[in-house]
DNA sequence: GCGCTAACCTATTCATTAA
DNA sequence: TTAATGAATAGGTTAGCGC
């Protein structure tokens, strides 16, 4: 019963004031009390009952007020929170879309050495050796294996990848942690 | 299980204010 | 005058409680 009598306490908000021939237009709150209400949003993101009523006797305003501003504060908290997330997501994008572009660009020089190779392979597999200006071609298929595997060591040293030192994994994309935080401001569970 | 109620959330309205 | 901001409302959901 006594809950019910707050409740409808609550309800006679500025509004329905107004509407009862109450000319009381929607006033904003002074900077003391949104210094007050912003300290304890500070301290507590809820707002529970026994609050509600100090705050509503310190700050002079209707419990219902105070419970509209922590909604309000509530859901501009959230809007920051999703701006926030917004912007570490981006960022991580733009480093995983920079380091997709250098492993395209990688492949393709690797897809073209692997070719040149091939061709000078058949050219010695065939038996044909052709000498034109200064260039000199080795002829043992062991030569070859060693030039190949020097430039493709050097490659991946350049890169650090292989034998599983890949610089970037999806796992390591899983692990990185989003920051559902606002500093100053205890994490929201709703 | 069902109805009631309080508290909360999201979306929206509307008054105020600054540019 | 208008866009931005914030107080308040409307309507929906959820959890707790008594029956």
């Amino acid at each position: 019963m006594e809950v019910k009598q707050q409740a409808l306490a609550e309800t006679s908000s500025p509004m329905e004031k107004m509407n009862c021939g109450n000319q009381e237009k929607k006033k904003r709150l002074t900077s003391d009390q949104l210094d007050s209400l912003e300290n304890s949003f500070q301290k507590e993101i809820k707002l529970d009952p026994d609050r509600k009523m100090k705050l509503s006797k310190e700050l002079g305003l209707q419990p219902r007020q105070i419970a509209v501003w922590f909604q309000n504060r509530r859901a501009r908290w959230k809007n920051k929170q999703l701006e926030h997330l917004y912007d570490s997501l981006k960022q991580e994008f733009d480093v995983i879309s920079k380091e997709k572009q250098k492993l395209e660009e990688e492949v393709m020089k690797l897809k073209t050495m692997l070719r040149e190779q091939a061709s000078r392979t058949q050219q010695v597999s065939t038996g044909y050796t052709e000498i034109s200006g200064e260039e000199t071609v080795e002829s043992t298929s062991e030569a070859l294996r060693c030039s190949k595997r020097g430039t493709l060591h050097h490659q991946q040293q350049q890169n650090n990848i292989g034998e599983g030192n890949c610089s970037f994994t999806l796992e390591d994309y899983n692990t990185v942690p989003v920051l559902p935080y606002w500093p100053g401001v205890p994490y929201y569970h709703p």
